[in-house]
DNA sequence: AGCAATAATGACAACGTTGTCAATTGTTCT
DNA sequence: AGAACAATTGACAACGTTGTCATTATTGCT
């Protein structure tokens, strides 16, 4: 393994200005910056985070606030935050409680870089506003709105519902049910505003007796479906808005003797594990958990000048699988 | 935070003595071992691993080797293993391929420690035979079968097996359905034959019809449930060798307009993440994934002489939800 | 008791990095 | 051109631990 002396030595300078140069220090010549980089590129250098956690005194403890019902989302989160830290050196702090007290210790802890906050502790005011008065950085997974001065990471949930439900419409179904999710989340509101949308813009009306009220729980979903079914104006499919509840959907559609996809569609949003743990596999919105994460963790490991109310919004996917098809011509 | 120094000075010893105390190295006097001991805990020391893996030269890559179809399965084994290498200060190296050059290239390389193996991995003959030929321990789970020279850890599926159909017996049921596992799992034997020994025990005879043949999957939990709840004989209680099969018994007993727990009692085994994102949540047998690997590392990160051909058997637990219910007196 | 052999302990360098401060080079201004 | 200042670079200590080797204490034997 190279270390920085040898890169110093390739390069022609002091293994400290190698440092400089790999820490982004500023007061370095471009030329020199430039000489110590290709060497360390020709070396395949990679830093002994061992070395340099002992050396600095830096904090290297990364607090994740997770509390949220669904275990698959939970673990897929705290994977995702591992594996950034074991990347860049870090340690990781699990945190289910949010009160006060646990907030206020965990940022005045100098070992303590920043915060990272899932949904629903993302947009909980008490938390921001403690979080606030600590000039600890934070990120926020999972809401579009910019808030006090962390940054905020995102998939276009509006976009992603509108192109799923103009999927669905592109099927033939004109009688979409949508299932909406907690109210203490953002994303239940964008979801639902791009099911309307995408509505609006094919030229089909929006009944409320479509919409029904979720909590991203399987059981809410198969409630919530069973009351869509008994409906006289009976959808042809159905948009949930996570996969958990989808599958609750595709329950309540067995238990009314109804087939999937032939006599209803179902669709889902997360592709968590579930969507493809069912039968049949669900068509639903990839968003890509493990990229939110491994992003929120690189903000937080290498602070910018810049990270205050900014957005960074990843890219999704619609995932096509077995749980929708073409509408029933009644 | 105390160092070893401050250790070594409350103790009256040289700091080399403390290091060679914490490692347990031989040729320490008790009387000093226990004063080292005493003063460390005083001082609630904890090891600083960056300064520990910066200067030695031990390996610190542990290789997890892990393909199984379960999503949620595949995360809570990464995550508890992740966690367990931050414990220790140790690195983890995720692989899915299994094949002899992919192994090869691990064991040879110095920096790894040794390798865990998880189901259906463990019981695999050619990776056993290639992981014996180099030198390198390695430690298999969900296996009761010590071969070669690992070490084996699992929990007791015959005797969990057993209870669990007891319980069922215990509420009335009189025909239990079961549904096997994949063929390729030691566990799945297991399970079957602790479900087989209980309803011997208690006067009840075993129905060859009554066992169906699954691989672990909803679809074929679906399945195998459709055709025991065909039978003119049908049973009022099923048995699924695992969590995600009994969420497809459920959609099946759904489809058939069966209730669950009223008409039919459904009990899975592993206590995944589905067994509480499904309704009802599922009567099931626990076990702790995340204790057998963290054992699994710890294991591996603190070896001492004799870890060849041993077994750990771990707790299980019996967790009653609300997929069970009395049998109907017919 | 005296000697050799062995067990137990200690002194000190070394790991690869960052922090501190000193030295050198470049720039601006008169 | 020379002084004053800023920008850039370098020398070297330090982080907390383990590895190597030297030193001291203990044991077993005659």
């Amino acid at each position: 393994m190279p270390t920085i002396i040898d890169i110093a030595k390739k390069a022609g300078v002091s293994f400290k200005t190698v440092s400089r140069v790999l820490n982004e220090e500023v007061n370095v010549r471009p030329a020199t910056r430039q000489k110590v980089l290709d060497a360390a590129k020709v070396l395949n250098y990679k830093t002994n985070t061992s070395a340099r956690n002992l050396r600095s005194k830096r904090p290297k403890v990364i607090a994740l606030l997770i509390n949220n019902p669904s275990q698959s989302y939970t673990q897929s989160v705290q994977l995702g935050a591992l594996l950034g830290c074991q990347k860049y050196g870090l340690f990781l702090s699990l945190h289910t409680k949010y009160d006060k007290k646990t907030i206020a210790s965990l940022a005045s802890n100098a070992e303590t870089i920043g915060f990272i906050l899932t949904p629903p502790i993302s947009d909980n005011k008490k938390v921001l506003e403690t979080l606030s008065n600590f000039r600890k950085p934070f990120v926020r997974l999972g809401t579009e709105h910019p808030k006090a001065d962390g940054t905020s990471i995102c998939i276009n949930d509006r976009q992603a519902s509108y192109k799923i439900t103009e999927y669905l419409i592109s099927l033939g179904h004109k009688h979409i049910g949508f299932i909406k999710g907690h109210v203490d989340y953002e994303t239940t509101t964008h979801r639902l505003l791009g099911y309307q949308e995408a509505l609006k813009a094919n030229g089909l009306i929006i009944t409320n007796e479509l919409i029904t009220q979720g909590d991203f729980s399987y059981a809410s979903g198969l409630v919530s479906t069973e009351r869509l079914l008994s409906l006289t104006k009976k959808p042809s499919a159905i948009f949930a808005s996570n996969d958990e509840m989808a599958a609750g959907a595709l329950a309540a559609a067995y238990k009314k003797g109804l087939r999937v996809p032939d006599s209803l569609s179902i669709v889902g949003f997360d592709d968590s594990p579930i969507a493809m743990a069912v039968y049949p596999q669900l068509t639903t919105v990839r968003q890509s958990l493990s990229d939110m994460i491994e992003k929120a963790v690189e903000i937080l490991a290498k602070p910018q000048t810049d990270n205050k109310n900014k957005i960074v919004i990843l890219d999704h996917a619609l995932v096509l699988r077995d749980s929708t098809g073409p509408a029933l011509d009644t």
